[in-house]
DNA sequence: CGATTCTTTGAAAACAGTCAATCTGTGTGG
DNA sequence: CCACACAGATTGACTGTTTTCAAAGAATCG
């Protein structure tokens, strides 16, 4: 499974096999089972998490018992919660898997130590990190300026691979609209 | 004016003299009158932007013509477009004065320059990207699970520096409603 | 097949947007 | 000092969209 990940970095980053050998010995493989859980409520998200396949997601649980998806992460994506990463504090979200997963886990210390000694790993994921910037400051422009329907096709188009994946109603709470009017939005396209 | 931002770096970032007159002696102050632009749509953001004092907005004019905030940025942040400067294309936003302000400008390579000579810089900017990271994802978990009133109620207890020297209009367009709709939420919330 | 999860539909109510008009405060020039 | 212009804020009437609630119709899985 950590070729999965070899694969991924060869793309991207080049290492020595004995760099590689370090990334791979701090690395922990964990099979997420579907619907099981990464990260609750409360707790510390103190690891980078790898997804090598399947899909999880990110979310919280509101007072009314409503979940509030704030995104998706399927193969060759990364996950946790960077705030509770951060500062250490518990985490106000829960990660699931929608699929059946495979991850890749490192601790947070070792993550640090990995940054530290592998220059190049440390500037893509700091290339990583810009690019989900723009990409949240993306989708913070299409919350106050598009209608919930430019929303969904943006979304349909920007991420096919997860679209296809996921229950409707999870689209809909990703993008902040009732499972009932994303339905009647999708009937609207189906008429042009 | 630099002692602004010196006295900004201070209390997060120990510098010798000697370091901090090199982060000076890279840096252009220039004063930004009210209404004009530091960035028009289809600039390349090629700088670093620190705001000494005033008042300034990042935002989008779409076909409509409508105007859309992205963020605003007073004194003691930074502001540009992330995008364009990571990338080097032009940018779709426009950067102008809310009041007449004053910045310090480094370019994109003096910047990445200090990046590299001032490890402790560095970390304080890493630091710095954390945070709006993580600000930015509270933002969208707010738009997609919280009602106007609700995010306008939480706006004006996160920004009040900001708040009451915007007009709100200008608050409307950040939260993504109408002006008419902003009125009318405060008007409720008068009542109470 | 039965159970569960997901999706769709209808009807009513709540909410937000648009357009047009008015009101308020600020500052400028006569 | 007043009149006026201007930008910003509010209001009403109307229209359109979204939510909510309840029910029923697919699809999937053991």
């Amino acid at each position: 499974m950590f070729d999965i990940f070899a694969n991924y970095l060869s793309g991207n980053v080049s290492l020595t096999n004995k760099e590689l050998g370090l990334v791979q010995s701090l690395s922990v493989q964990e099979k997420v089972p579907k619907q099981s859980f990464i990260l609750r409520e409360g707790d510390v998200s103190d690891s980078m998490i790898f997804v090598a396949n399947g899909l999880l997601r990110l979310y919280k649980t509101d007072a009314d018992g409503d979940e509030h998806i704030i995104r998706f992460a399927n193969e060759y994506h990364w996950i946790n919660d960077r705030e509770s990463y951060a500062t250490g504090k518990p985490s106000q979200f829960n990660i699931d898997a929608i699929e059946h997963s495979e991850v890749l886990v490192w601790t947070k210390n070792d993550f640090y130590c990995l940054m530290k000694e592998l220059p190049a790993l440390r500037e893509f994921m700091k290339a990583l990190g810009a690019r989900k910037q723009i990409a949240n400051q993306n989708r913070i422009y299409a919350s106050i300026s598009h209608s919930a329907e430019e929303r969904y096709n943006q979304f349909v188009e920007h991420y096919p691979t997860v679209f296809n994946r996921v229950p409707l109603h999870m689209v809909a709470s990703y993008l902040g609209v009732s499972r009932e009017t994303l339905s009647r939005i999708r009937r609207r396209a189906l008429k042009k």
